[in-house]
RNA sequence: GCUGAGGUAGCCUAGCCCGGCAAGGCGCCAGCCUUGAAAGCUGGUGGGGUUUCCCCACGGGAGUUCAAAUCUCCCCCUCAGCGCCA
């Protein structure tokens, strides 16, 4: 959420900001805190002096029978002051939440340096790395591959948990868990700290990580629970120092968060619906950083760094884009996507999203930062990056590495997690 | 799931039975002292406001009352023991 104070004091750079995502709504919603703040600051005045002359009316009272002397006066006034004291408090607290309503529904202040833009069609291309090979109409996609390779079953899957999921088998398994590894291992090379969270998170501190429409369109409830699957371990990493000071001489702090990660809306047509792509569940290895807020830029950097060298070492082309003003998330001030060149699709497509939230999520999580003993006011800023996603990473390895004889070389550097499989082929699983 | 104990400021705790301005310790900040530091001493250390003062804040909400940390009701969370369990 957007600092109150920054709305009180200048509006008009917060206005500015928010018109560049293109959403009116959010200029209406911002009218709205600010009109709501002045009326709670007035209606507060009203019933502060209310609350003062009741205390002192009480005191009063107390005075009055420790010497003996009377108080029936005074109870009569004491008396009627509550009338008027719920009518003026059920306003004040009416204003608030009205007020914080607004507030938390406002999306984060963004970037300079992010491109104004109407969608993902006016994302900018800020590199790339690899060169995409010729259009091959012998190229196979890659849930085609996996299902004559007997690596996986999507029809099955579909009878018992519906479309979106999938059964993996055999070598296909082992090279999902070695994708996972090799990425673990390489960001634990460069100081993270490997977390296993837990895949499911109570409502409140999910509030804080996320926006309120994620609850209706992405995230599974457990039933007669007030329990939500995670959608990704940025989550549960970012909930873990909810309400906490955190010293800034402790920070950065680079976690490197492994889980399975569910979402109810995984949207979008297109070539190859079939396959791992588009799935309601995949695993995730997910960077997370908090840190002081003048590092944020420079972490932000340093996670897409990592997220490149991922796909450096696996040697699949992609290429990296700013997400432009239109289609940047609520939470995130600025973000950038690496997309994988698919070679039978032709395209580039989303692999890893780097986002950095600057202290959006931390002020909604409570989390401050300070010394021991001397909290200060300074919110600290996190940041979230894709290392691999193995569902998309797996699906443009197999695309890319695909053989004419409908095998699948392994990438080099997953072979040493392979016990020297240099290749995928069939299993022999029988159908 | 059952039983019990708890939730008070950055942390730890008292107050609750018996309603009347939230006490104390630690940590932290400042000052004094000191060559320097520690110790010691003094003051400060939640949020808000129209800032000599006032209001709010004791897990959340409702109620009783002139007045609630304190009494009543509902809910949430944590811990311990028991039960169940890979």
């Amino acid at each position: 959420m957007i600092d109150l104070e920054i709305v009180r004091e200048h509006p008009e750079v917060v206005e500015a900001n928010l018109a560049r995502r293109r959403r009116p709504e959010y200029l209406t919603q911002l009218a709205a805190v600010r009109a709501a703040d002045v009326d709670w600051r007035a209606t507060v005045r009203v019933a502060d002096e209310l609350r003062r002359r009741r205390n002192e009316l009480s005191r009063g009272i107390a005075e009055a029978r420790a010497g003996g002397g009377p108080s029936e006066a005074l109870s009569a006034e004491a008396k009627a002051l509550p009338v008027r004291m719920r009518e003026v408090e059920l306003r004040e607290a009416e204003l608030r939440d009205a007020r914080d309503r607004a507030l938390r529904r406002l999306p984060n202040l963004l970037d300079e340096s992010v491109p104004y833009g109407r969608d993902d069609s006016e994302n900018v291309v800020v590199g790339t790395w690899g060169s995409p090979g010729p259009a091959d109409p012998g190229l196979r996609s890659h849930a085609e591959l996996l299902e004559g390779l007997g690596m996986a079953d999507f029809d099955r899957a579909h009878r018992t948990s519906g479309a979106g999921f999938y059964y993996l088998f055999g070598d296909f398994v082992l090279l999902d868990l070695a994708l996972q590894r090799f990425a673990l291992d390489l960001l634990v090379d460069r100081g993270f700290t490997p977390v296993a969270p837990p895949y499911v998170l109570r409502r409140a501190p999910y509030e804080g990580v996320t926006d309120l429409a994620d609850f209706e369109n992405v995230m599974y409830r457990i039933q007669d629970e007030d329990l939500y699957l995670i959608a990704t371990s940025e989550h549960p990493l970012a909930a873990l120092h909810a309400g906490e000071i955190l010293d800034p001489d402790d920070l950065p702090l680079r976690l490197a968060g492994v889980s399975p990660c569910f979402r109810k809306e995984i949207g979008g047509h297109g070539v190859d619906q079939k396959g791992i792509f588009r799935t309601h569940q995949f695993q995730k290895v997910e960077q997370f950083a908090y840190v002081r807020p003048e590092e944020s830029a420079a972490m932000l950097e340093e996670l897409r760094a990592n997220a490149e060298e991922v796909f450096r070492r696996l040697e699949v082309p992609y290429r990296v884009v700013t997400v432009c003003t239109g289609d940047l998330g609520t939470v995130a001030a600025k973000k950038y996507d690496v997309e994988a060149w698919f070679p039978r699709q032709q395209a580039y497509r989303e692999v890893v999203s780097c986002s950095n939230c600057t202290d959006y999520q931390a002020r909604r999580l409570g989390i401050r930062l300070g010394k021991a003993g001397r909290p200060e006011k300074q919110t600290p800023h996190t940041l979230n990056s894709t290392a691999v996603a193995t569902s998309r990473g797996l699906a443009v390895i197999v695309e890319q590495y695909q053989q004419p004889d409908g095998t699948v070389t392994i990438p080099t550097a997953l072979r040493p997690y392979l016990g020297g499989r240099d290749a995928l082929r069939p299993s022999g699983r029988p159908h």
